[in-house]
DNA sequence: GATCAATCTAAGCATTGCTTAGTTTTGCGA
DNA sequence: TCGCAAAACTAAGCAATGCTTAGATTGATC
C-alpha cells in the first residue's frame, strides 16, 4: 500500500492515496499509530502536502469515517435487499452486514465511532450515521408490524438489536474475545441466529412489553 | 481533581494521584487528551516525576485498565449476589452491573478494551479480563442448567449476552446513540429486560438450537 | 549518625502536528 | 497561444509532548 506518484511534482490523486494508506495503517496498527509525516512519506510527498487536502489529522479521520459510513450503508442495503422478503430475515441480514463490514473493514470501523478524535463537525459525517441508524429502525418497525417483534415502544428494541451487533463487532475488533477458534465466518451465523429469534421469541412472551412504565401501583402516588 | 502534595519535595502518594487525575481527564476529554506533562503539573510535580511510577504512558493506561477490571468484577459480583436467587435474575444483574459500571466509570472503561494502547503485557491485566468473562460464562451456564437458556453450545449464548451489554455501554460512552432522552438510569431497565427475557424466550423456541452445525443434509457430502 | 535506595527536579533530545514562505504545475480566460 | 491566478507541492521551522539523563533531596535502615 504505497501508491506512487506518477509525474514529478504533482501527485495526481493524493487525497485518495492518503485515505487508502491511512486505512491500511489503521487496520494494521490502530488509529494511534497513524503518523502524518510517515503517511506523507509513504505516499511519496513531503510532510506538508497532506494539509492541502485535509485541514488536520482530525479532518483526515473524519473523511475516513464518512467513507466508512457510506460503505456500511451500501453493504447493509445490499444484504437486506438480497434477503428473503420477510421482516425477520431482512433485519437479520442488516445485522450480518454490520458485523461483516466491521471485520472486513477494520480500518474504517476503528474510526467511525471515535467522536473524540474526529470532532463531529463535518456536515456529511453528521448525516451519515443517522442514515445507517434509520435502516435499522425501519427494519425493526417492520418486524413489529409483522408481529414478529413485541408491541410497545420501539426504542428499546432498536437499541437492543444495535447493541448486540455493535458489541460483537467491537469486541472482535479489539481482540477482546477469548476464543481462539472464532473467525469472522463463524461470527455471521451467530448474529443471524441471534437476531432471527430474539424478537420473534420476545413477541410471544407476554412479559416482555418494552415500555419501561411497569412501575408497581403500590409505589405510585 | 488536583490532589496537592503535602510536603515539599516528596509527594506522598504520587502514584495514586496520577491515576486519579488521569481517570478524571480521560472521563472528561478522552484518552487522547491525556498529556503526561500536564498531568504532572496538575499533580504538582515536575514532568519527569511520573516516570518513577510508570514506565511509560502505556503502563499508566494499563494500570488504569487493571484497576477498572477490578472494580468491574467487584460490582458484578456485588449485584449478582444481591439479586433474587434464580439464574435469570442473576444473569440480568451481571448485565446491569456491566452497563452501570461503564456509564459510572467512563474514564476506566474507555481504557479497558484498548489493547492497542496498553499493549497487553502486564500479567495482572492479562488475568483480570478472563475473570470478568468467567462470571458471565458461569451465569449463562446456570441459565442453561435451569433450562431458561437453550441447550447446545454455550459459546454463542455467552457471546450474545456479552455483546449486547458491551455494545450498549460502548455506544453510550461514544455518544453514538441518537436519543436525547436517554440517560444511564433508563439504560439499566433496558438491559434488565433484554437479558431477562432473551434466553428464556429462546429456550422455548425449538428453532433456536445454538450449535452452528445445522448444515442441510443435502449440502453435506 | 551514616549510608543507600527511592523520589523528585532540571535540562534536553527526538518525534510529530501544524504553519509559513516560496516554488512548480495546471487550468482557464482573453 | 499567452498570461495569470489558483491549486498542489517543497523546505524549513515552531510548539507540544513522550521520554531520557544527570544530579539533588528525602526517608528508611542498620
Amino acid at each position: 500500500m504505497r501508491l506512487k506518484k506518477k509525474s514529478g511534482y504533482h501527485h495526481g490523486d493524493l487525497r485518495r492515496t492518503l485515505l487508502d494508506v491511512s486505512v491500511a495503517t489503521i487496520d494494521k496498527h490502530g488509529v494511534d499509530a497513524l503518523n502524518l509525516r510517515e503517511l506523507a512519506t509513504r505516499a511519496g510527498v513531503s510532510s506538508g502536502a497532506p494539509y492541502h487536502h485535509f485541514a488536520d489529522r482530525a479532518a483526515l479521520l473524519a473523511a475516513i469515517a464518512e467513507e466508512g459510513f457510506g460503505y456500511l450503508e451500501a453493504a447493509m442495503i445490499r444484504e437486506r435487499d438480497a434477503a428473503p422478503d420477510d421482516a425477520t430475515s431482512r433485519l437479520a441480514a442488516l445485522g450480518r452486514a454490520y458485523v461483516s463490514f466491521a471485520t472486513a473493514h477494520r480500518g474504517h470501523f476503528r474510526v467511525m465511532f471515535r467522536g473524540d478524535l474526529i470532532g463531529g463537525d463535518s456536515p456529511e459525517l453528521v448525516q451519515a450515521q443517522p442514515r445507517v441508524f434509520q435502516l435499522l429502525w425501519d427494519a425493526v418497525e417492520d418486524c413489529q408490524r409483522s408481529q414478529v417483534a413485541p408491541a410497545g415502544d420501539l426504542q428499546p428494541l432498536v437499541l437492543t438489536a444495535w447493541s448486540a451487533v455493535h458489541g460483537l463487532a467491537t469486541l472482535w475488533i479489539d481482540g477482546a474475545l477469548p476464543y481462539k477458534n472464532l473467525n469472522p465466518e463463524r461470527l455471521a451465523p451467530i448474529v443471524s441466529n441471534l437476531i432471527s429469534h430474539m424478537f420473534a421469541a420476545l413477541a410471544h412472551n407476554p412479559a416482555s412489553r418494552t415500555r419501561s412504565s411497569r412501575r408497581q401501583s403500590t409505589v405510585r402516588r
